[in-house]
DNA sequence: AGAGTTTTTGATGAACTTATCTTGGTAAGC
DNA sequence: GCTTACCAAGATAAGTTCATCAAAAACTCT
């Protein structure tokens, strides 16, 4: 999962920046309204948390021109705890979420999965695949009950096609949203990690459609 | 699908071209205004992309020429975020949608989807004929519920009948619109695809009007 | 700072898709 | 009823895409 950390106070954006990365987040950060506005506008992230008090362009402001560019994108605003009337216009321009600062980073990371989950329309907090489970939180994969050591790479490629079970995902689409920003794209990097995967959970578990992309099957449904 | 691409940037348009390619479009590119506008005369495109700021031809005039000359075809107009009386003259010549440079290129694929659409006179996102079921996002199709594993070019072929059920459609259309310009006509292919997708998705769901083409057939309506 | 992972890169070989060719069948026209 | 044109089907070949391996580079943790 790919996220945007949108916050002008270096103390705070270093520490969300690191909190994410550890939770398993490709991490993009903004010090400012207008860096964050042009990353939101043109980058697939599956997550933001934007703060409403910024320098050049302000918070409610991207949102709302996010939200008028057609973009669902799910949002989080951080506000300080005296600035009532922000939350507000906040949600008004198309927040999907907030937490008044400062705010325990644990509860942030909680509301970050809900939002993802409910943003990929799961209902359960696990994300499952025949007997082939993933908790968001604890960042562990089962095999029918069995621990599947998996580095964190390994992990977020599972976790983004256990987030779109049976579609067919391009190789670029994978790129992007487990990657951040600067990455050189034309490598062989998901066939190997593809390949990782294979190994631990199942061979068959992920099928490859030829110039189109990468598989997770579900069982239920009996994926291609 | 066959799409068109019309674009000065290099770098913007590689993108887009690797984009929609990896989207399952056969894509043709234009990099200034008299080729677009040439292009988009005298091919047979389902969707265009089309920017606004280009050499030689404006958008905008490419745009009006295409519209009094009759073409129908879905043109999706890119502009310049600070360029707000573009968009509107834009609309004016006859655009079906816009999009503010920069963007997502997960939503120019959604917005394309629609548009492809709703020219075809669709309204729900998955196509359906009889129990075949095909959802262009997923890539994925289903006869009676169980998925058909498909090549890439066997599921653009279904994609355009199914976009044209009950159609009898020419196979030199069928060629247009599956390969991109600089294809050998002299071929074919196109009975050999056909007869692979019958063996995979039924015999008799195809069926075939001598002289004249293939046709998708809707049991609604008992084709043919 | 150094050892052990993890990630990336590059190369090689295998697998698959697709295009072409050939042969045989089927419908239409005379 | 015969000829001709068009289509179906199988086999083959070519070209591309993908999997796998090994090794180098980057990163972590002590």
């Amino acid at each position: 999962m790919r996220c945007l950390i949108v916050e002008d106070d270096p103390d705070l954006r270093r520490q969300l920046a690191r909190a994410l990365g550890d939770a398993g987040y490709a991490v993009d950060v903004a010090a400012d309204g207008e860096e964050g506005h042009f990353l939101g506008d043109t980058e697939p992230y599956d997550v933001v948390v934007l703060d409403l008090g910024l320098p050049l362009i302000d918070g409610v402001t991207i949102l709302e021109r996010w939200r008028s560019a057609g973009k669902t994108v799910p949002v989080l605003i951080l506000t300080a705890r005296d600035r009532w009337s922000e939350k507000v216009s906040g949600f008004d321009a198309g927040a999907d979420d907030y937490l008044t600062k400062p705010f325990h980073m644990e509860e942030l990371l909680a509301r970050l999965r809900a939002l993802v989950r409910r943003a990929a329309g799961h209902a359960t907090p696990a994300l499952e695949c025949g007997d082939l489970r993933l908790d968001p939180r604890a960042q562990r994969a089962t095999v029918g009950g069995d621990p599947v050591k998996l580095t964190s790479h390994e992990l977020r490629l599972l976790t983004y096609l256990m987030h779109h079970v049976g579609r067919v995902v391009p190789r670029s689409e994978l790129i992007e949203h487990i990657y951040d920003q600067d990455f050189d794209r034309d490598s062989n990097t998901i066939e190997v990690f593809v390949g990782r995967l294979r190994k631990k959970i199942g061979q068959d578990r992920i099928s490859t459609v030829r110039g189109l992309g990468y598989q997770l099957i579900d069982p239920e449904t009996n994926g291609a």
